[in-house]
This record gives C-alpha cells, structure tokens and sequence, in this order.
DNA sequence: AATTTATTCAACCATATGGTTGAGGGTTTT
DNA sequence: AAAACCCTCAACCATATGGTTGAATAAATT
C-alpha cells in the first residue's frame, strides 16, 4: 500500500501488496469473476452493484493499478479485460506456502514443534 | 473489510476479505513466511522489522482476524502459528481464475472478443 | 517482594479507503 | 448544433489502517 520508495518501479512486495489489496474487496473480485467471462465496459460492469457508477470506476482503477486489468478506449466506451500475469503472482506466492502443508507433510512435525525463539533454531530471515 | 452484516457467522466473502486484507501488507507476508519455516513468539517475530513491537502485535491480530494465524500462550510468551486452510481458501479462488487461462486456452478468444455489454451474451453473474 | 520480561490495551495521529455528489470532456445520436 | 451517453476528475465525508507512545496485566527472575 505504500508509495514507491525512490525509484517508480514497483518492487515485487510493492505489486503484491497492490495484488492482494486489490483482491480483498468483495465488489473487485465479483468484478474480476464477470471478466473472466467476458470484456465489459464500467457501465457493463458497474449494473449489477447497488453503487454509484463512480464507485465502480474507483474500483476499477484500483484493478487496473495492481495491473489486474487493462482498457481499451472504444468510442466514448472503456472496455476492460483481465490480465492473467500478476494474478499468476499472487497465486506463486500462496503457492509456497500451501505446498508447504499440503505435499510435504513430513516437515510438519518439524514446524509444530520447533520455534525459533529457540536458541536452537538458526534464525534466518530471507524475504521472498 | 465490512463488518459482519447481521449474523455473527463471517461470510465466505468476508473471510476472503479478511484473508487477502491481511496479504495485502509486505509485513505480514514477511511474518508469514518466517511462520511457514517454524513458529515463533511475538518479541521473535517482531525482531527483524524496524518497527514497534506493538504495530507488529497489530500485525499479527489481523493476521489472527483472518484465521493466517493460531497463538497459544506459554507462560507469559504468546507462540504464533500458521493455519493452512484459509490460505487454501485464497489460493483456490485465484486458481478459479488462472487455470482459466494457463491450461483451456481454447477459452481465451472468446474471452478477447466478446464482452458482456454486447446484447448477444447472456450476462449472469454468480458470484463465487 | 521487587523487578524485569512479554505482551496487550488505549489513546492518538496522519493517511488511505470506499462511498457519495456534482462538474466537466469526449462520442454518438438526433 | 443540440442532446444524450459513457466515463473520469475533483471535492467531500465517515471510517479503516498502520504507525506511534504510554500505561496495564501477567509470568519469570532476582
């Protein structure tokens, strides 16, 4: 959610936090679900929701920032589209962690018990 | 992000809310990672991050309200713990989207071409 | 018993978020 | 040319978020 630090390309923590943000509204998602169907212009878009149409177009936008959509200026009409790449992202990043459970079952033992505010434990920290 | 609408009983879309909320901040993607290695105290976790132990302590109730996280108090340390099933949750829905793309590709142009403004698609939306 | 350690609670602050309304700015349609 | 249409921009509002500091609680150490 922060702004870019100094340089203007998003790092990847900067466009997971957009990713993930954008994804934790109920409204963006059902969005996100309806173009997984089809295209649709914001008003196309926007009947369904008991909102201002404005309301979804801020919605949108905040869609199109984490790069989860695209438009395409059509006439006085703006058609949206869905972009498969950053949602892969979000996706990768869960990925690690419910293989973690899910396959690898062998080192849950290990997880359960061992914490590492153990002095036995070294405690290495590497982000992503 | 809404609160609960009358019944006490969180809705799948809020959960999803809460979950992809509580992914949204890089801090807390970080406490997330360093869980799936092995569980860890408050103080522990807080250690690596150049901020206060209570805004952590904030981070790790909203990674709580989002059933990330389980803590069990031991003496007079709370130990933090990852729970598998909600990040599942979140997976699955994004999967939903980039299957979609990624194997039935057979599917894609039509997805490029119509869109759901056009009077020729039937236009339902059911949401997840 | 007193002190230190681990954590939470409460109040506060600045900024972000999600909604509203109203005013344009281009495009089509008439 | 005028009107209707699609959409964005700007201002505003209430609430949420992410951080701070300081006090309070509870367990472990001395």
């Amino acid at each position: 959610m922060k702004k870019s630090n100094t340089a203007m390309v998003p790092s990847k923590d900067e466009k997971l936090d957009l990713v993930f943000h954008a994804l934790s509204d109920t409204t963006r998602r059902s969005i996100v679900s309806r173009l997984a169907e089809a295209n649709g212009t914001v008003s196309a878009l926007a009947e369904p929701f008991d909102m201002s149409l404005n309301a979804v177009s801020k919605h949108l936008k905040v869609l199109e920032n984490a790069k989860l959509i695209d438009r395409e200026i059509v006439g006085r009409t703006s058609v949206c589209s869905l972009k498969a790449d950053v949602l892969h992202d979000a996706m990768s990043w869960i990925d690690q962690y419910t293989t973690f459970w899910g396959e690898a079952l062998d080192g849950l033992e290990r997880h359960m018990e061992n914490q590492f505010g153990d002095p036995t434990h070294s405690n290495k920290l590497e982000e992503n």
